[in-house]
DNA sequence: TTCGGCTTGTGAATTCGTTCACAAGCTGAA
DNA sequence: TTCAGCTTGTGAACGAATTCACAAGCCGAA
């Protein structure tokens, strides 16, 4: 099992990021090595789901032992591709598109926002951060100017299917949506949707249970 | 089937609220009646994915025709508990918290925010939106004052989990958490995790995968 | 060196979710 | 009424993800 032979599936990826997170943690504690039933305890999983998640990468736990945090830190970087700068642009400045911007950890992790775009002729030319904002007719400029690796789309619903065929049309093969509509795109571009809502009506769902 | 004795699965009550939204849509179109294609197109499914969906909540679809919009749209919000106005207190009126706390669908949807809490001497006192942001020490008063039914957590990691933990013992069984940690809390308390980074580096390892 | 206590890595079993395939049933036309 | 054309609802087949269970291997003590 190695990260070039096998793709690791959807759900174990999204744990690693979460094992990556309390592995740093460690470190910053000054723990050395660490067994999977301490990553279980800490993500709320199994110490199995930990160790056959971890398999995926190939065998870097030591039998008796556990995993040593130093190593398996920088394997899940490499990985999961943070150990390079990915430059990423922003379409829409309003109130999510700037709590996104303002993000500490993205910047520490590598997103690098380099590309602000908005429509509303009022936020064009003024500044976010050091970032000028541009307006939308720059967007394909924009993108291949600052060699835009991926998109994160905090727009209004109705504008964002525009947009997206645009950023696809100039090769962009990542997108982050916040947009509460579907997108549709090509299948070689990753595609992941966060929506408030979703999250919301889950929980809302559960307590009308709970009431019953 | 019906939404008394089956408990629905949760990666179908998270389409049940994508399938709301499109009906909604199909709604405000003056279509009345849907098929489940038409909704599998919209929310990149499949038919028979639907068609499964809708089965947990009873038979309301007609053969040869498709589903009532009107009809659907009600039974999907009473099942999701959107029926109702849920009161929803926010912790941390920092970026992310402002952002949620202006976030105009949460209230349609009858999620209403009435209570801000932040530790900021600055920020208590103040109002966001109508609302006096009030201390930490008074979360307890303020939950049981303004009778919550759900917590949004928007603080910085380190205090989460103490602050939830108030939160738990004042009774409040519903956590919708965006602070980077795994928060630990006692089963009968529904709890749903939102990570922008885990989102992101699930879009960096595909990235990272698509360049070899 | 040998032994006891731990912990990994992984086939096998199980559970959970999705897709298939089709009988049952509705509508409108003739 | 009968028929043709659709579309639902659902058991059965399939596939994916999780959990189980244990052999293999490492470490430190005696």
């Amino acid at each position: 099992m190695n990260e070039f032979t096998s793709r690791i599936p959807d759900a174990t990826v999204r744990r690693l990021s979460l094992y990556l997170r309390f592995l740093e943690d460690f470190e910053r504690l000054g723990v050395t090595s660490v067994a999977s039933v301490a990553l279980a305890e800490r993500g709320g999983t199994t110490a199995a789901q930990v160790r056959k998640d971890l398999s995926h990468l190939g065998s870097y736990g030591k039998r008796g032992l556990g995993y040593s945090v130093a190593e398996l830190t920088g394997v899940l970087r490499g990985v999961l591709g943070l150990d390079c700068v990915w430059r990423v642009a922003l379409l829409g400045a309003g109130r999510i598109g700037t709590a996104l911007f303002e993000y500490e950890p993205f910047r520490r992790r590598g997103f690098h926002i380099t590309t602000v775009i908005d429509n509303d002729p009022c936020k064009v030319g003024t500044g976010l951060g050091s970032i000028r904002i541009r307006g939308q007719h720059e967007l394909e400029d924009a993108l291949c100017e600052d060699r835009i690796d991926l998109v994160i789309v905090a727009v209004p619903a109705p504008v964002a299917q525009g947009l997206v065929d645009r950023v696809v049309a100039a090769g962009v093969k990542a997108v982050l949506n916040y947009a509460p509509v579907q997108l549709r795109l090509p299948a070689d571009v990753a595609l992941r949707n966060v929506s408030m809502l979703v999250e919301l009506e889950s929980l809302s769902y559960a307590l009308a249970r709970h009431r019953t």
